[in-house]
DNA sequence: GTCTATAACAGGATAGAC
DNA sequence: GTCTATCCTGTTATAGAC
């Protein structure tokens, strides 16, 4: 639908942040032009401008603000004291927050090597913190005997690691249901971890 | 070193993969120019073109090369019959193999989405014929009753993502040597589908 | 706030000389 | 086989009109 002059402020900032974040996971971010952007939008490649000081502010305004709702999502859970419960509650909120976000998740991971070297630094410093959290957990349970790992570092990233698969090929109209994932993803968590 | 007319044709073909498979994975395929490329190799970018079709066959041969190394790579590692050896083996090999290529694995990985349709099939199936490879363990290992695991295609992708992990993460130079992390991991994935 | 126009430059790919 | 030169297109970002 083509637009024509007029104020919109209110609503194209975040149109631009939703056009962005879908072309930027679907074509990648040094693919994708500010003109396509605009279209995807309906404005023209300058009007972008009023937005976003340059492209590379758009790609670090997105992935900043979703490693902050991660972090804000995760320390919003209910809290538990049994290191075995946090375990699965963790487990079971990674799964579900990284797959309602699957593009904003995508581009964190993907574009890392695109952002200038502070924003990278920033980026990285709010993801040792998620990885900080996990690795908590498996601390307290190693402490009180409910876990054997032979170093909470290592375990704590091939967790994530393994969890973090699960974007790359669960669809919702696929052979599982979310709760089936969950299931057999939260067993063999368990299983690594098991003391 | 500046280069001067004359014949290189079998130096500057693989100096001229191997340019492109190291500033793709560092930058990015989008990012990185065939005029770069040349600059690395030491030539002009119209030289490069007595070697690869276009930029995307660059890409595209890379990929192939790595996936169809990696399926011989694993088919000549020695035959066992015990589940649980072939796994521990597998879990080895891949580890080593992914370890010793980051490069490739890296692009193998982040440049699917830049490749042509009819490349991307090819690839995507020298990929899935790698992952039935482990899934064949498994299946094999739940008929004995050596694993339990609800579902091998998901508990092979679950794998897959555990291991793929280390190479994010994995410096020679670090506090782990090679065989700290295999057997670290090997732990993992042993309980994660124990019987 | 958005438009049009443009500056200033980089991109992939090719042609023809050597 | 490599070079230089070039075509043509696309890029980010800015300026000034409305």
């Amino acid at each position: 639908m083509a637009r024509t002059t007029g104020s919109h402020s209110d609503i194209t900032g975040p149109r631009i942040r939703a056009a962005a974040q879908d072309l930027f996971a679907r074509h990648g971010y040094a693919a994708v032009s500010m003109r396509r952007i605009a279209g995807a939008v309906g404005v023209q490649a300058g009007a972008l401008y009023n937005y976003t000081r340059d492209k590379q502010s758009l790609l670090f305004d997105l992935m900043q603000a979703h490693m902050e709702d991660l972090l804000a999502a995760l320390d919003a859970e209910p809290r538990q004291a049994d290191p075995l419960e946090r375990l699965r509650a963790f487990t079971r909120f990674h799964i579900r927050f990284h797959l309602e976000r699957q593009d904003a998740v995508f581009i964190a991971y993907m574009e890392l090597r695109n952002l200038d070297p502070g924003n990278f630094e920033t980026i990285e410093a709010l993801r040792r913190s998620y990885e900080d959290r996990l690795e908590a957990i498996l601390r307290d349970g190693v402490g009180d005997g409910t876990f054997t790992v032979a170093d909470t570092k290592v375990a704590t990233l091939a967790l994530i690691g393994m969890l973090n698969g699960i974007n790359t090929w669960y669809r919702a109209e696929g052979r599982l249901t979310l709760e089936q994932v969950e299931q057999i993803y939260w067993d063999m968590v368990r299983r690594a971890v098991a003391g």
